[in-house]
DNA sequence: CTCTTGACCGACG
DNA sequence: CCGTCGGCCAAGA
């Protein structure tokens, strides 16, 4: 049995689409933006909504990076160990990462 | 309801 | 490549 968790409907979105996101993949939050249909800042909403991610680990937001390539950040660490972490983990999943970047135009998936 | 901050992005110099 | 500014959504105090 699950344990729903009370979340508006925007992060419910943000949610539902990180789960799409498949292993060996990632997306960045502009790609999240845009296929919730809207424009301006929402990937800054979407950092905000994947900071506290109450479905973890069956959402995995790690999986989700900067459009710059970058990892961006882990556990509301922009820069710090938990940011490690999450290279890790996406190097394990067979992703390659360099220098701390991810090569968009190899592993970006798009919904 | 009002104000501030934020796991961001893009343009400019 | 790096620093700075503008943008105008969402959640918390």
């Amino acid at each position: 049995m699950n344990s729903p968790k009370k979340v508006s409907a925007f992060s419910a979105q943000v949610y539902a689409l990180c789960r799409r996101i498949p292993q060996g993949r990632i997306t960045t939050y502009k790609e999240l933006a845009r296929a919730l249909g809207k424009k301006g800042q929402v990937y800054r909403a979407i950092g905000h909504v994947l900071r506290e991610n109450p479905f973890a680990p069956e959402v995995p937001c790690h999986r989700v990076i900067n459009s710059s390539g970058a990892v961006g950040g882990f556990r509301g660490k922009t820069n710090g160990k938990e940011v490690q972490e999450k290279i890790k983990l996406l190097e394990k999943e067979g992703i390659r990462i360099i220098n701390g970047k991810v090569n968009l135009q190899k592993y970006l998936f798009r919904f």
